[in-house]
DNA sequence: TGTACATCAGTGAACGCGCGTTCACTGATGTAC
DNA sequence: TGTACATCAGTGAACGCGCGTTCACTGATGTAC
């Protein structure tokens, strides 16, 4: 046997990343073969002892992101563990965070990829509703719910969290995308009913915010 | 002068308005200079006349949608006048339906583009900026509020309304894209003191012009 | 321990293709007379 | 009214380029002896 036992399986890995990051970046058209390759440490030859073809690459990277039964929030350094209760808030916040409006390669997918996967096949749909329901699930089980329409509140706090995300990246004035991003997460937390009564010193101590 | 006055504008239209569908239905890079030609009745040659590449024919597809001071929506057959007041309720309406969330090509292009603005050039986000500000400003005017917080909610309104559709395309259970739309647009109705209880209120409400 | 060898991960030149863009040309048009 | 003409909208061949993909080859590796 030439090479140690699962060197394929860590270059295979490494691959894969290297995509991740670049889809999330750039888009799947947005992205060659090569420049994946290149990021990976290896040439263009290689790319096809490991995958079928760019397609075949794609699925992979997109099932990656979702099959993940617990879905480690990566911004904010925040471990958001989806099986424990009160995370609602949580989530919304780290989601409209400026680490995650910044941190585009390593973003949620739902945010990155949502024009190619409105074109795209069953498949990339089906994967894409999974994340959504999944995150759509956390946050009803923490809606603080007056009239029981917790799961249309949720589905509007999560539909609010993309579409603030998406909107912001797509803006040129950081100034407005940041206003942007704020406005998404103030009124979000209303709408589970979590707006923070608790500090209400915050609320004088920052007035200096125009607008 | 050889061809008659308006002959250029013409055709400038129909190439904006090709460019427009194919844009909308497959993404900047999904549509070759060639095919939108082709679907304008022209050949490829003649493109550079009328623009000066191929971003620049995208940033005008993108500024022409809301810019128009009189908006007049294509879904629903309601045709929405942006200068006139009580616009708001019905752009929610009318953003959130299955007319517009089946009617791709003619779909308004936050939802169909973002992607691609987001990885866009400056000219491009700048254009899509102006559509987003524009449907804030003509929400704003008509958010009933009661703590002078109205641009912050007109801004998560529509972030609402264009996350709401990215999402609810982006999937592939019909069922499921159907309740997140009806979702959003409850409560995004809720978000501008638009609930259907109008004859109670209206009186109280509209005094409320806020900034 | 040292050498020869079989294996196969990785290389890089080459392929056909479609793209955005350019440009010399064509031919339809309204006008001058 | 009819003809010659200047204009310029539109044509289509051609360009360079980067892409996805292929393939004959290289050379690093662990193993056999």
């Amino acid at each position: 046997m030439p090479y140690p036992a699962g060197h394929r399986e860590q270059v295979r890995r490494r691959i894969v990343d290297s995509a991740r990051r670049l889809f999330n970046r750039s888009g799947f058209e947005g992205v060659s073969v090569d420049c994946i390759m290149a990021h990976a440490g290896l040439t263009r030859g290689g790319f096809y002892s490991y995958f079928d073809s760019k397609s075949d690459l794609y699925a992979e990277v997109l099932s990656c992101f979702f099959t993940d039964p617990k879905w480690k929030s990566r911004w904010e350094g925040i471990e958001v563990d989806l099986a424990s209760a009160g995370a609602g808030p949580e989530i919304v916040r780290a989601y409209l965070s400026r680490q995650h409006f910044e941190d585009v390669e390593n973003s949620c997918p739902m945010i990155a990829l949502p024009s190619d996967v409105a074109r795209g096949g069953e498949q990339v749909k089906s994967a894409f509703e999974t994340v959504f329901k999944a995150m759509v699930s956390v946050l009803d089980r923490d809606v603080r719910d007056r009239k029981r329409t917790g799961e249309k509140r949720a589905m509007a706090i999560a539909a609010l969290c993309v579409g603030g995300m998406v909107v912001a990246r797509s803006m040129n004035d950081r100034r407005l995308a940041d206003r942007l991003r704020e406005a998404a997460s103030a009124v979000a937390l209303e709408l589970g009913g979590w707006t923070a009564r608790p500090k209400v010193r915050k609320a004088v101590a920052r007035p200096a915010q125009n607008h």
